[in-house]
DNA sequence: TATAAACCCGACTAAAATAGTCAAGTATCT
DNA sequence: AGATACTTGACTATTTTAGTCGGGTTTATA
């Protein structure tokens, strides 16, 4: 179980973007040299963050990006779909009633794997973007 | 973030394996026709369960595996950390100062990333064998 | 004591997913 | 005009996953 890149950098970008967003958008490339994320893979993630209208574009000279909604607002569950980044547990579908093996009964350990996504996705759902920025700046004050 | 088959399979077959541990050892063979797992695939698994000392083996005819504690005593994150199935959050490595960009800092996700490790791993951590098996033969019951 | 069932183990491989790169645009500011 | 920056689709290398395969060894039992 492990997450992926994508995920990671899309939250991450995020994070740099809301802390910068005060006044001008944010353009790729400095997120880019600040998070040391390659520019071309921004560029993708922030079409499908722009896609779900989770970020706005401004273009040309002195454009870039900025959040369409409050960072309150954002949380890490619209953050993951919008890019995909699935959590994934089941193997079946869960809307069919046949299990994973092809049999007509889910499979020993359905509920498990289904009660662990929710888990999982419980912790997403409460996680805002403003969380995280805050988390952050307060940990920069205590560190010194 | 997905669950490999490899740790879906570990747990669905340790299960399978303590429902019908009562006396006898119990043969791949038969886990894999029940489960639908291929069966030099189980022997892969069960090689690592083994080692870390989950099961017993009996070889041999009628030989097969046998829980090595009880089911009670068994972990879903014993069961993972012996089959190699980690929750990986973190790009970096925790121990190390430094960031997963390579910077002396830690990035601005870290903490993030880590506290999801420890919400997943604390499922992992509450959840025994033999509450998945109690939780089965109770659905079975409740559903005929 | 031959045979078959079952574990033991290392090496190999096909397929899928991931993590990018690349190229060719379009819009906007100065 | 030129530079900056977003837009988009296609392509590719690498890594991981999910197995397969082949050749063992051990042990019950006919
Ligand atoms: S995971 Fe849903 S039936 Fe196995
Ligand atoms: S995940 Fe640890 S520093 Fe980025």
């Amino acid at each position: 179980m492990k997450l992926t890149s994508k995920g990671r950098y899309a939250v991450m970008a995020l994070v740099d973007l809301a802390r910068f967003n005060n006044i001008n958008p944010v353009s790729l490339r400095d997120i880019s040299l600040r998070q040391g994320i390659s520019l071309d893979y921004l560029e993708q993630i922030f079409l499908k963050l722009r896609k779900k209208e989770i970020v706005q574009s401004v273009r040309g000279t002195q454009g870039g990006y900025i959040l369409n909604k409050k960072a309150k607002e954002i949380k890490l569950i619209n953050i993951f779909e919008a890019v995909d980044e699935k959590v994934k547990t089941v193997q079946c579908k869960k809307e069919s009633k046949k299990g994973c093996n092809g049999k007509a009964v889910k499979c020993l350990t359905h509920n498990l794997w289904d009660e662990l996504e929710n888990h999982i996705n419980n912790f997403f759902d409460k996680k805002s973007l403003e969380d995280l920025v805050k988390d952050n700046s307060e940990r920069r004050v205590s560190n010194g």
